[in-house]
DNA sequence: CCGAGATAGTTGACTCGGTCAATAGTTGAC
DNA sequence: GTCAACTATTGACCGAGTCAACTATCTCGG
């Protein structure tokens, strides 16, 4: 362990991935080695094919291209009829860039080769292993600061979801706020509880998912009998959360107005939550949507000294 | 979705996580370039310093290099003082490759310069995500067939565990057996109570882990009061599992075997056990291990028809 | 023990993917 | 109008990697 909390047995393990995918690459270079393209010239043809009118510096930068090089590979192109090269009217200097007819035609069995390899590569793996490595595929992209290509979308609630999003409240409270374990038993047993008793007319799920990959969810569940005046008119929203690395696109925002809808849509009359005093971005929501705080007592949790609040909004 | 179940998005996802990790790879290239070793010299290097008494054979082939190209490569870090070459006593036409002092000289920066740009690279990320992301990236080194690098390691329960066996198993069941969610929300709830009560003089966990990534697991509890003859006497073997594409070497018999004796060990007279008959290698692993059916009744659960068994050991 | 066939490594000839630096034209800010 | 910054092009160059032919050695069947 080092000063920075950063593991040796971490560190390893990415350059094993680095050393592990580089190889990969080699081999995936190898099928394409039949065709008329090299990588490089297949890549671009990609990404000729996927954009809307680039233009070649954009095409070198996202590339990682020598601009000298790529202007050759796209003469030659425009030379085998594959690309038409107009310069652009809003500016002289640049030059917009389509594939002709031929050039799709030059592209689309490549496109459909490497479709074809991969989808062996997966046909090849159990079901449940698929969505696996679509997931871990996704997350570490993200990880490594990849864009996610579309919005996230919020949909209902699948198999594999709740244990995921144990996983990762679990782990996240653990690193974050040093809970113990037996806060990640909490959220196993809510969504349990969750699933059991679930009522589509009383609860409801939105579950966050952007390139595959879940980012985000909240929790609609009728209030326990007993908890409050007139039990049944009360929801309670659970466990939102928002990955880390997806902060800062107004999910949690857009979970919690989803959640409110929803409880709205099914006859309550309040929504209730319970949170903890340490989770300041979460109260900033709450307090936004027009929760009030009505409720606050500290208590000792997860191995941790905290304030419980307890927030309340009428529908 | 295609004949053989392969989503046309898994495909896009996996094409686009080669797409992005090629343009890392440049990247990356590009902080070797300073250095007066190429991508390829470096991977070699790399190779030579952390392979036992290597062959150029050997090293082409994992590397996926060229015979002839790899020869001059060798020669040249002969030259430089880097590498000795001895014909191997037991083969003529092989050589045994080694770093000299100075071969290792040379490459140590080059290590370090590495392990300190993973080191950056994931000291930026909130410490949730690190974990993330080693483990996400054995997934895929898995998922893709690289065999691990060292034996599965049997280990105590963490924050995260509880989650992520949860999520994998109720994919799995639901993938491979058409569960539904109330599958994932059993374990959720069994996992859940197993924290909540958790007595280390009663219970226990066995996580096997293997290259960073969790492959298996079991759990060992004491029965439910009234289930039996003095239940205090009894233990209960539960969510044993084995990832797919970890199952073959023995996992599931040793984390069986280590319940076993976690049971022993604790005082237990009797294991029980409670299964389905459509786990038909499950059910082999705990017949070796001594248990025997007791009982088995049919029950709609999760959504199908199934036959659930209880299995007995003497301890 | 011999010879056929495989394997490990070497070498020459070559190609191609990519780099670097200089240059020309275009644009926008001042 | 000038100048800095940007887009694209071109010539000169090189190193990475490929291909095929060749030597030396080993294996195995007869």
């Amino acid at each position: 362990m080092r000063a920075d909390g950063v593991d040796e047995a971490m560190i390893a393990a990415l350059r094993a991935f680095g050393r592990f995918y580089t190889r990969q690459i080699g081999l995936l270079e190898e099928g394409l080695h039949r065709s008329a393209f090299s990588l490089t010239e297949a890549r671009v043809l990609y990404e000729l094919a996927h954009r809307d009118r680039p233009t070649a510096s954009v095409l070198g930068q996202d590339l990682g291209l020598d601009a000298g090089y790529l202007s050759r590979l796209l003469k030659r192109f425009e030379e085998q009829g594959l690309l038409t090269r107009r310069t652009a009217a809003e500016d002289g200097r640049r030059q917009v860039l389509a594939l002709t007819q031929a050039g799709q035609a030059a592209f689309a069995p490549l496109d459909e080769a490497s479709r074809a390899e991969v989808g062996a590569l997966l046909a090849r793996l159990p079901s449940a292993d698929r969505a696996a490595l679509v997931g871990a595929m996704a997350r570490v992209r993200r990880l490594l600061g990849d864009p996610p290509e579309g919005p996230a979308i919020l949909r209902d609630l699948r198999p594999g979801d709740i244990g995921w999003i144990t996983h990762r409240q679990g782990l996240l409270y653990a690193s974050e706020y040093g809970f113990d374990l037996t806060f990640e038993a909490l959220v196993a047993e809510i969504l349990a509880a969750f699933v059991r008793d679930f009522d589509p007319a009383r609860a409801g799920a939105w579950i966050a998912e952007q390139g595959g990959e879940v980012v985000g969810s909240v929790f609609l569940a009728p209030a326990c009998a007993g908890a409050g005046p007139a039990p049944e008119t009360v929801g309670k929203l659970r466990l939102l959360y928002v990955e880390p690395s997806a902060r800062g696109q107004g999910l949690g925002r857009r979970l919690t107005a989803a959640c409110i809808e929803g409880a709205r849509a099914r006859g309550y009359r309040q929504l209730s939550l319970w949170t903890n005093d340490v989770l300041g971005t979460a109260r900033r929501i709450y307090a936004e949507a027009g929760f009030r705080l009505v409720e606050s007592a500290p208590h000792r949790s997860f191995g941790q000294d905290l304030v419980g609040e307890t927030w309340m909004l009428d529908l």
